[in-house]
DNA sequence: CCCCCCTATGGAAACGTTTCCATACTGATA
DNA sequence: TATCAGTATGGAAACGTTTCCATAGGGGGG
């Protein structure tokens, strides 16, 4: 590695001041078309490029966030990332991120040391914000910031989704296709006040719509033996017709785990999932699920940190009542004992895109 | 925004010089109890903390890699990118994450900002190694680092998966399934080294095991109009039975695009995809599909990254033809006409996880 | 003709660290 | 007692920028 050029060997090259050099590539002040020819031929020369770091510590400021989020796994945090990243990047700003895997103890680590990098802003998700070491940190040293899918405490701004809210919409989805004792399913519930307060919004709307209070299932390990523990919960709850799993991914392999256990989704179980992730409508059946847009809440929360960086007003939110909407799907249907149609025990019928066997071109295929 | 407290700040605090503080606090050189109290005091009661920039100014060093991959939203990225940066974190590193969005502009523009950031490393998936102008200004300042996903060029170090003998395996397991004539469909063709690796070994595999050459479906927007795209294809290619999809993501959109058309996978249209994503295990039917391992790709060209600056030896990757696994599944089945089994037109058959309708937890249940 | 203002330029300070070097003191050894 | 080794400490340089200030020359207005 190599890399010893710097302003002052351009200079000399130039045969000229550092100040001169400086102005001339930073368009700062005066200087002769001849002198900026120079510079130019011994910047070329030299294929030299300033260094960063020097102008961070003159002027005090880096062009870099930090952005902390518990995985990328889940691709909703990846949509966020993404999202923040390139509205940081069109203003100029690169983006130092970190993954804290739900760890609270690597969370204030982790901030800590985004802290000393001098970052000029942060957008984070932790674990819970009323209580994060971390975030504390961050506001004390008064660093630009906000919030990103945690509830957001007083003096606090988050982007994210009305969890409470929209456990309520899929408490009233459950209701209304019958359902009378649901359960709610949940990974790390302990270190994420967002599924915290889908659980809390769900036991509400149970309430409120007349449904038995949800039994909770909630698993630590990587759904490593999803199966075994959702059979263990189902024997423990054996009138259960149907779940909400707190996000898509798990939804989708408690859908196999079901299958596995010689269910039938949805008629003998139902589930709802959390986020709305592609692939959810891409499925046989297809999930139902709270969409939510996770690209739309990262860049705005990096809006919002490029506001208060800047000085301006920070943009408006979507009012958090429309911060995510229900999207019906084949994995939630009524309970196989409430059934009217007789269709008990058909495993795997076609709930979207059904097939049109006669479609003009598999007619055209058909030779 | 204040953080005003130096460390000349804490020498004054502490009424000694600015050398012992950062002697006291570093631990390098002696010092007595008393100082080393009355140094810690100050820094408490200031709540000072190194700042990384005077500190990386003073070390040419900042302890940071920039990582640079295509994309978040495809999984196999964000699991990767999640591997580098555990890596990074663990050996005290920090990752500066960009995504290019498959753009060659941006790309050389992205590597340019990370080297004036003076990052110590680079971790970079570009679109093409061979002819990538930000990898040439990585090459010419001499910084480390390893490619990712990209086939490495002469002199270059990647953790890849071998794109042209994982395409060979999928030629022969259509072959084996007994498939005649096939198609390739890719997105981003153009810009991805990767897609063509992919196609040139299945065009390779395709002669070598006596099937037709593969017809090409490349698609540039993303997926929007799939179903429509897909159809004309078919249409220009009437005895396809099967499809080789350059990855799990897009491989699902295409099933659910065929099932639009009213096809049936796999009787009519047998599906391969290129990944191994997890989902692909959940679905119905199951994705057939070569599997690898990005979370260890990432960690490995961290690892191979990190021994460069250290100057150790590169730890070893795993051979070219155990980089990858095929993933037998229910979207790979003989075509239609093959078949002996007379099940031409069983929409939805169950390929795998079968529902054992009579498994015990369903009698329990049943009440 | 003097003064002032403007343009062009360079020197030097400042940003926050680390580290080299010098100084001062303490015992111990010769 | 003089010398030496070792510990404890502070001053100052260096890292690569930007920016303030000073200098110098030139032209125009009084």
């Amino acid at each position: 590695m190599r890399q010893p050029v710097t302003i002052k060997d351009v200079a000399q090259a130039a045969g000229c001041g550092v100040a001169s050099v400086s102005r001339v590539l930073n368009g700062t002040g005066p200087s002769s078309a001849e002198l900026r020819k120079r510079v130019r031929d011994a910047v070329d020369e030299l294929g030299f490029e300033f260094s960063e770091i020097g102008r961070s510590l003159q002027s005090s400021t880096t062009r870099t966030i930090g952005c902390v989020v518990p995985s990328l796994a889940n691709p909703v945090f990846a949509d966020a990332v993404q999202g923040a990243q390139e509205t940081f990047q069109a203003a100029g700003y690169q983006t130092l991120l970190v993954c804290t895997n739900y760890d609270t103890e690597s969370e204030v680590q982790v901030i800590r040391t985004l802290l000393a990098k001098q970052v000029d802003g942060f957008v984070l998700t932790v674990s819970d914000a009323a209580s994060s070491d971390g975030l504390k940190s961050v506001q004390v040293r008064e660093i630009p910031h906000c919030l990103l899918f945690n509830a957001a405490p007083e003096n606090e701004r988050s982007w994210s989704v009305d969890d409470r809210a929209a456990a309520l919409t899929v408490a009233q989805a459950f209701k209304d296709e019958g359902h009378k004792q649901v359960g709610f399913l949940a990974l790390k519930f302990k270190s994420s006040d967002r599924a915290r307060l889908r659980y809390q919004g769900f036991v509400e709307g149970c309430a409120q719509y007349g449904i038995k209070e949800p039994a909770l299932l909630e698993i630590d390990d990587d759904s490593e033996n999803l199966t075994t523990l959702l059979q263990a919960f189902l024997e423990r709850n054996p009138t259960l017709t149907g779940i909400f799993v707190s996000n898509d991914f798990l939804a989708l392999a408690t859908i196999r785990s079901a299958r596995v256990l010689g269910l039938n989704v949805p008629a003998d179980l139902s589930i709802v999932g959390f986020d709305g992730i592609e692939v959810g409508t891409m499925v046989e059946p297809s999930l139902a699920t709270i969409v939510t847009d996770p690209k739309m809440l990262g860049s705005g929360a990096a809006e919002t940190v490029l506001s208060i960086i800047n000085g301006n007003r920070p943009p408006k939110q979507p009012e958090p009542d429309l911060s995510f909407s229900f999207r019906a799907g084949g994995s939630l249907a009524p309970p196989a004992a409430e059934r009217t149609d007789g269709e008990k025990g058909a495993t795997f019928s076609p709930s979207n895109n059904p097939p049109k066997k006669n479609a003009k071109i598999q007619l055209e295929r058909s030779k």
